[in-house]
DNA sequence: CTGAAAGCGCTTACAG
DNA sequence: CTGAAAGCGCTTACAG
């Protein structure tokens, strides 16, 4: 019944998936010794591993990952799930946290769904049959079931800028906004501004919540200026926009400066044109997340809270490798990579 | 030597990794029937279908993927590699071949490197070991020896948007720019420009290379404009733009219009800027790739050569989900997918 | 329709 | 230092 050794005698070594066995066949060695030799664990000949060594080369031998993590159980793989990549900023967060993952010998996986929830979830479990060591989340919600088996896994599970409703109990990394949020009320204060809304994307499923340690919705703030958070849908459509900045024109007293959300940002700047609306002349204007690709293009350049996402996202990477080694993050992380950064796209409140 | 079946007995079930044996256990089962039951295979009783899938829910099994794979060779898995994501279009291309793919059955892994060239071939050569059913590489270059080991290996590799030294003979997959460039130069030349630059990315290993189907450098076109293309490493400083728009500005005869690559139109712009040269008043631009992130926000709004490269990954996905299906992929595939879009950016030449 | 057994390609105690 | 053997968790002919 057993197939004999030589059974695959016939095989060309060039052909597809040289196995540790051609190595070790073509080194005149066993199994064990070749996989040593490679690896390089215990002592071997130095002779020996040479052999071993060019053998692999010439038959040109890739490991096969799978069936060594059938072994040991780790995949060195850690995976990066967005419901949407909606932003220029992913691209920073990909680029940090895959250099993070690099720097701890970890390997990273992303996966993006365009905002499809079925494909999130499908996405987020085969990242858990794939066995990841551990995955990051940017955003995460309404996925509340999958988080349930990773903990079942025990696989450790990041959140990345903020938490939705399923994620809630998630440790969460992400920028301590508040002091250059306080900046940026300060310094409107200053230029005459008495009403600030600042247009921000909420949950599809929580209108009412959102990131944390932010202005809540109303609130006089120290220095006296009314500030007013509105929430709007992620996916907000042009229309839901128009009738959010014009109810906040509208509000008594009307708004005079606004801080929206770098991704509402294209359909701001239309809203603002087909009202012949200039800033900073007739408003002031700022983003929610610098960038790049959106602020040093624009016309005046626009003003912005600025966040490092390439640092969020490598301090978020070695905070996982430490988990996997053992050492658990707390449940709030605020990393101080947040700063306002002031541009002509503010100025004083105009006179009516 | 044999261990006994019931050498795990002790294990709690809903500890970490419940296996196909711990479902066939609890439902009663084998394993064989368990997996049968579960894949829906070959005919299973209804009754033991329903009893095993119970139990799978009961014991939260998660099947593990890495052992399947062990069995049938096939990952489902494809990978998309990037050098480095410098561009918004990248997002749009991960969500275009995230959507093919997942219409095929498989799902996308994306890795990406910041440009490091080191980081980019291990990615590569992890998403091989990793054994990835296929390859989509995003401008590829300069990794011959990694792609020798997937031919190797019998692994498709396909290029997308141009394809660099090193990665010649891959299949490609792009948009058939010409048309819609060819309607820029006509439109420019109607506008009364006579020499028209095309500023592009390059590779830094072949600053006379690049994408195919673009005109060639001081080319006169059919309509007679003087158009000449210069490229830019595209990792260029901004220095290096200077000094390529002041070449440009100070030939003969000098250029009176731009298309430059989207990735350089913040430094372009920074420049102009600094020579408060304004458009299209003093000189005509217009970005080859469109993005909502970049134009949509400009002002005065910028043209663009437009191309749709969510359907461009779909497209590309699709080809390789048929390419695994045995019907391998054309050399060249050109997509009708790009346009001219003309916006307020481009106007008449300056009278000097 | 169902089960026992082999085997995918590795790693790692366990003997020698 | 080296090799034979077991086993990771699956799937799939092969018998019954």
């Amino acid at each position: 019944m057993v197939k004999p050794a030589s059974g695959r005698g016939v095989r060309d070594p060039r052909d597809a998936g040289a196995t540790l066995r051609d190595v070790a066949e073509r080194a005149g060695v066993s199994v064990s010794t070749a996989s040593r030799a490679l690896h390089g664990q215990r002592r071997v000949r130095g002779e020996l591993v040479a052999r071993v060594r060019a053998a692999a080369v010439e038959v040109g031998y890739q490991p096969n990952l799978a069936a060594r993590f059938l072994r040991t159980s780790r995949t060195m793989d850690l995976g990066l799930a967005f419901r949407r990549m909606d932003t220029p900023a992913a691209l920073d967060l990909i680029d940090g946290i895959g250099a993070g993952a690099h720097e701890g010998g970890y390997n990273l996986m992303v996966t993006s769904s365009r905002g499809d929830r079925d494909r999130y979830r499908e996405a987020i479990q085969h990242l858990l049959q794939r066995r990841v060591d551990g995955l990051l989340m940017s955003s995460p919600a309404g996925v509340a079931e999958e988080l349930a088996a990773f903990r079942r896994q025990g696989v450790p599970v990041l959140a990345l800028i903020t938490r939705g409703p399923g994620a809630e109990d998630l440790p969460l990394v992400n920028a301590d906004v508040a002091p250059a949020f306080n900046a940026a009320f300060r310094r409107l204060h200053d230029l005459g501004h008495r009403a600030i809304t600042v247009l921000t994307a909420g949950w599809g499923e929580m209108p009412e919540g959102g990131p944390p340690h932010q202005p809540p919705p109303g609130r006089v703030h120290p220095n006296r200026a009314l500030v007013r958070t509105r929430w709007v849908a992620s996916t907000a459509t042009p229309d839901e926009i128009v009738a959010a900045l014009r109810a906040e024109r509208e509000a008594d007293p009307p708004s005079t400066a606004f801080i929206c959300d770098q991704r509402f940002m294209p359909a701001v700047l239309d809203v603002l044109r087909s009202w012949d609306m200039k800033f900073p002349e007739d408003v002031s204007l700022a983003s929610y997340l610098d960038s790049r690709w959106l602020d040093e293009v624009m016309n005046p350049p626009l003003a912005a809270i600025h966040v490092d996402v390439v640092e969020l996202g490598v301090a978020a990477a070695r905070m996982m490798t430490k988990w996997l080694a053992g050492e658990p993050p707390p449940p709030l992380t605020q990393l101080g990579l947040a700063r306002w950064i002031e541009r002509p796209s503010v100025g004083p409140v105009p006179v009516l």
